[in-house]
Formats: structure tokens, C-alpha cells, sequence
DNA sequence: CCAGCTAGATGCAAAGTACACATAGCTGCA
DNA sequence: TGCAGCTATGTGTACTTTGCATCTAGCTGG
């Protein structure tokens, strides 16, 4: 029991921060603030500005978006990006990988078995 | 078109991994090597053991789990772990936002109709 | 003129991670 | 009796990712 509450606050980064810029890219372009208000907007974990920009350009050099800059209308020149078919793969792919985790998930807080053969070791965790 | 394929090996950590082991112990304890053979039989991609071992830890660290060791059966010991309340709050509290993430991703895939008043800025994306 | 917003980006310390390796108990078997 | 191999849990270290602060630059409203 840590008496200093490690206040934790969740943000979204890494795999999850990718796959949904991708999702958000899937059908139109956008640009980085754009994209960083829609995740704000989404009911996801906050994610930090820097980094959403810093994951667009990894994703960029990985091949999963392209990008030019668009100067178009006014003020500053926006980056705007675009979904490649390598990012729609990943992405599809992504949806399968999410879907067997949610199962995983959903499994462990409904069916109250034990996995596999082997008795569980000690059972009393269900409280 | 990056001519050397980065080669992405995908591997299973951060919160899909905290997640999936506090999942695996919800109803009943287990030990790391356990989880750690559940995840690689579990389709998720793979993750580094000395990764679980740690992050086990780190989930006790923070409350999450509890553990003891067990030298009841014969062997090398075993450090045990329940999940605690915490645990189990956390982890449906995960779920609401797994239910999110997963909503932005299949509507991206689904429908194709920009999200808000505002035109999507080039719509010749969708290839 | 300049505060404030949009838009993108970087410096740096801290945290997280992959891979290799270390330790220790036990089993099988020759 | 020796020792390879499996179970089980870790650690060392280099590398990567991240959060937070800060910076630049264009434009808008007053």
C-alpha cells in the first residue's frame, strides 16, 4: 500500500497513438493539430502535442503516412498527411492483433475457469 | 519508400502487456514464467520475458498486484501474484478505454464520411 | 504594436524496452 | 557422479520513447 499516491496519468503514446492517427487519416488527409485535436477530442488518454508530431514522422519514415507541406490557405504551413497502403496494412492488420487482446481481456473478467488443464495453483483470488 | 524495410518486429508491451497480466491473474494467481507462456500462447505478439518480469513488478510497485513466494512445489521458487482491488479497478477502467479506442478504429475503416462540419481539406485519399 | 492563437518542432532528463547474460533448483540419464 | 537441459527469476547495458518545457514563425484582432 504506497502511502505517496503515484498519481498516475494515463497518456496515449506508442502503439495506440500510432493506430489511431492511422485510423484518422483513413479517407482524408489532416495535419498534425488537427489530428492532435481530434485525439483530444476522442475520450482516449491525452496525448502530448510534441509527441504526436514526433509519431507522425516516425510513422513517415516507416512508410505508414506520406506528407507535403500544404501552404495553401492562411497562416502557418501546415504538414499534411496522408494514409500510404503500407498504413491501411498496418492498420487492418492492428484491428486483428486488437481484437485477440480484447478477447483476452473480456474472457478473464466474464468466464471465471481456469485457462487450460493444469488446476489453478491457488484459487483463492476469487475473493 | 524507404529502401531498407525497417522490418518492424512487433512486440507486446506497455499497457496491452500491464493489461493482459493483470487480466490473466484476474480469478486466480499465478507466477511469471506462467503469464509469460500464457502470452506467447495467447497470439498477442510476443514479448520479451525479462520485459514481464519487470513489468510485474512494477505492477506491484504501483498496487496493482500483490505477491508472495511459493516454494510449496518442487523446483526453483516461485514469486505468486493476485491481483489486488486496485488491480481489478484499473483493469476495468482499461476496458472503458480499450471500448474507445476500438470504436475510432473500426469507424475509420467502416465509414468513410468525414467526422465534422468541417470539409475534409483532400478527400482524393480515399484512393 | 502586441497579446494570443495556430502550427510544427526540438532539448533534455526520465522512463521504458530488447537483448544478452546470470543465478539457482531440480530432473534425467549415462 | 557429472552434467546437460529445463524451470524460474532476475540484472546490465545500450538504445529508444516519452513528458514537459521551450522555441520559431505566421497570422488575427484590437
Amino acid at each position: 500500500m504506497p502511502e505517496n499516491t503515484p498519481e498516475l496519468k494515463p497518456r496515449l503514446h506508442g502503439e495506440m497513438l500510432s493506430t489511431s492517427l492511422l485510423a484518422f487519416l483513413k479517407g482524408w488527409n489532416a495535419y498534425g493539430y488537427q489530428l492532435a485535436q481530434k485525439l483530444a477530442a476522442a475520450g482516449l488518454p491525452e496525448s502530448d502535442s510534441g509527441t504526436v508530431y514526433r509519431t507522425l514522422r516516425q510513422l513517415e519514415k516507416a512508410g505508414m503516412v506520406s506528407s507535403f507541406w500544404d501552404t495553401s490557405e492562411s497562416g502557418p504551413a501546415r504538414r499534411m498527411y496522408s494514409l500510404t497502403r503500407a498504413g491501411e496494412l498496418f492498420l487492418s492488420g492492428w484491428i486483428d492483433v486488437l481484437q485477440n487482446y480484447q478477447k483476452i481481456l473480456h474472457n478473464a473478467l466474464e468466464s471465471l475457469v481456469p485457462p487450460e488443464g493444469e488446476s489453478a495453483d491457488t484459487e483463492d483470488a476469487a475473493s
